[in-house]
RNA sequence: CGGGAUGUAGCUCAGCCUGGUAGAGCACUACGUUCGGGACGUAGGAGUCGGAGGUUCAAAUCCUCUCAUCCCGACCA
């Protein structure tokens, strides 16, 4: 991971133990520069700014029911009187305790509470530095209404506040549809920064409908070409030691795409269900999950178990003279003449046609999108790429307000359960995802407004000429006076190691103090993004980078 | 949690197989030279060899346990 990386060379944090990180001066600087985008957008959306405890009483996840539904990612921990508590991984419960208090009429709604502030998630496995960290910074928000309507007027104006913030920190960025997960709700969205590094893979059109969405999420269309009809005779043939499909597809000289995939999940009842998909196509463990009868989460069948439907061991799985549920993705269910495998080892069926050979199973949209798939927003075709998720945001309905008694009362004097939204970034990520987004091969090259410092001075060969070391030092002052955030290269080193130094912490602009330049009354002055040097007269050098800086801080 | 690997100077690592004086490069300190793209010379400081126990006359090296970290996977608002 780039990102981590140059934070680590540029100085910006230092690892403290797995997936928790000191942050240092410079770093500390840009994560401020988040902090107040995020601040200011949320202030302007209306939201009200509290912070709230990390450190929380276990009564209020019981009540919710997630101290049993979090497993070992949740860090609880004991006072000295053995009560239980929770190092807060979010904080539904405890906004939602707020709000019950201190909301009692309809009159009061809608209303939006937000923070900025420490979480911890005992991840698995942290990896990717502040990426994927234990410890992290987020901004949290939660909306409270009494109606879906309003509900979905706060979702739609912190979906515009989102937009706002992401665009002025300079991110190339896509809102994109989203699962919902473990924290319930209905409508989602995730705001993905586009990075080929990025942990999610999201789906895109490339029409005008605008359709993205998370690659879990993207629904696949059924085929409306009428399947071609059986033109091959139904054979047996022996496949000796091929379990998989590209096995398969080679040894019999047939595409991928002309095979069939048979994967035995876990029913919710016990047993197991069949899931089909085109050889080529990959299952879609989100939406399996979804089906009626499947397990949720989505687990693979035990070899035992598949013996025992199949009487096959897997490597051979076919759908005919299946006893089990089946469903069929839909673009399995337009394939003719197809491979699959006989339910015998060593065996597949070949000339396989649906209907003539065996009966149709259930259609479901099964399988990932890939590239070229058409865009379920009806307009063009989906082109898949990476992202790094840096918020989300929810419509959670009545998910915790329900369970934790968190109601008001309406213009009847009846009590009513109040509608919650939640509203995430990762502030500490947002930092990486910049750099993932913005650095060459000297280093960091930070947006403008991300950037810890707007300008660098580096005077050279400063300890033996005292005059550069005046000049930086009178200009230094300057520009701080003109509000202009400036970073001074004191350190007694050789002009490479500054220069290289000033590129690996990405500051925009340069601006180099010598005995040359100050003879011929001229400083030189580079942009990080720029190749070449400009020269300067000296005298307009406060002038033009307060205007350059200015343009900056605007976008 | 499953699989794999690594812990020796601030950092990156060699030494371990075959037990016997703890090393290199970078970094750091002092002095001198140098000074527009990661300088050079001389001198110097610096390590409970992750921890505990064991074998042995003797353990960084062999054995046992333990802790930590990293990689792959499962996991994941």
């Amino acid at each position: 991971m780039v990102s981590h990386q140059l934070m680590l060379r540029a100085g910006l944090i230092r690892r403290l133990a797995a997936g928790i990180y000191t942050w240092t001066t410079l770093g500390l600087r840009t994560l401020r520069k988040v902090e107040a985008i995020i601040r200011e957008e949320m202030d302007r959306a209306g939201a009200l700014e509290v912070l709230m405890p990390a450190v929380q009483p276990a009564e209020l996840w019981q009540e919710s029911g997630r101290w049993d539904q979090y497993g070992p990612e949740l860090l609880r921990l004991k006072d000295r009187h053995q009560r239980d508590f929770v190092i807060g991984p979010t904080h539904e419960e405890v906004i939602t305790d707020l709000a019950r208090r201190e909301l009692k009429s309809y009159r009061q709604l809608p209303a939006n509470f937000y923070q900025i502030q420490v979480k911890f998630r005992d991840e698995i496995r942290p990896r990717f530095g502040v990426m994927r960290g234990r410890e992290f910074i987020m901004k949290d928000a939660y909306s409270f209404h009494a109606t879906p309507e309003s509900l979905q007027e706060g979702y739609d104006a912190m979906r515009a506040a989102y937009i706002r913030m992401f665009e002025r920190m300079g991110l190339e960025f896509r809102p994109v549809k989203a699962d919902t997960g473990s924290i319930g709700g209905t409508a989602s969205e995730e705001f993905q920064v586009l990075a080929d590094s990025g942990e999610d893979a999201i789906a895109v059109s490339d029409g005008p409908d605008q359709y993205a969405a998370n690659l879990e999420l993207a629904p696949t269309l059924p085929t409306t070409a009428p399947r071609a009809a059986p033109s091959a005779p139904l054979a047996k043939v022996a496949t000796p030691g091929q379990r998989t499909i590209a096995d398969v597809a080679a040894f019999l000289g047939v595409p991928a795409s002309r095979t069939l995939k048979l994967l035995m999940v876990e029913g919710d009842q016990g047993g197991v269900v069949a899931l089909l998909v085109r050889g080529d196509h990959e299952l879609n463990a989100i939406k399996a999950q979804k089906l009626p009868g499947v397990a949720s989460p989505l687990r693979m069948a035990a070899r035992e178990a598949v013996l025992e439907a199949t009487g096959c061991e897997p490597g051979y799985l076919g759908p005919l003279g299946l006893s089990c549920p089946v469903y069929a993705d839909h673009a399995a269910l337009a394939l003719a003449d197809f491979v699959c495998g006989a339910n015998e080892v060593d065996m597949h069926l070949s000339g396989v046609n649906w209907g003539r050979d065996l009966p149709e199973p259930a259609p479901a949209d099964l399988r990932n999108v890939v590239e070229g798939d058409p865009s379920p927003g009806g307009d063009g075709r989906l082109v898949i790429r990476r992202g790094i998720e840096v918020g989300h945001i929810f419509q959670l309905g009545r998910k915790y307000s329900e369970a934790m008694q968190a109601s008001v009362l309406d213009e009847s004097g009846k009590p009513v359960t109040m509608y919650m939204g939640c509203y995430g970034i990762g502030v500490t990520r947002i930092v990486a995802a910049a750099i993932e987004q913005n650095h060459d091969a000297a280093g960091i090259c930070w947006p403008e407004p991300l950037a810890p410092f707007a300008v660098v001075l580096v005077p050279l060969n400063a300890a033996k000429a005292p005059r550069v070391a005046e000049a930086a030092e009178r200009l230094y002052a300057e520009l701080t006076a003109a509000g202009i955030e400036t970073l001074l290269d004191d350190r007694d080193a050789r002009p490479g190691v500054k220069f290289a130094d000033a590129e690996l912490i990405g500051i925009p602009h340069r601006i180099v103090v010598s005995e040359r330049g100050l003879d011929a009354g001229r400083l030189e002055y580079r942009n990080r993004r720029a190749t070449a040097n400009e020269d300067w007269p000296a005298d307009e050098v406060v002038t033009r980078l307060r205007a350059l800086v200015a343009a900056g801080a605007a976008r």
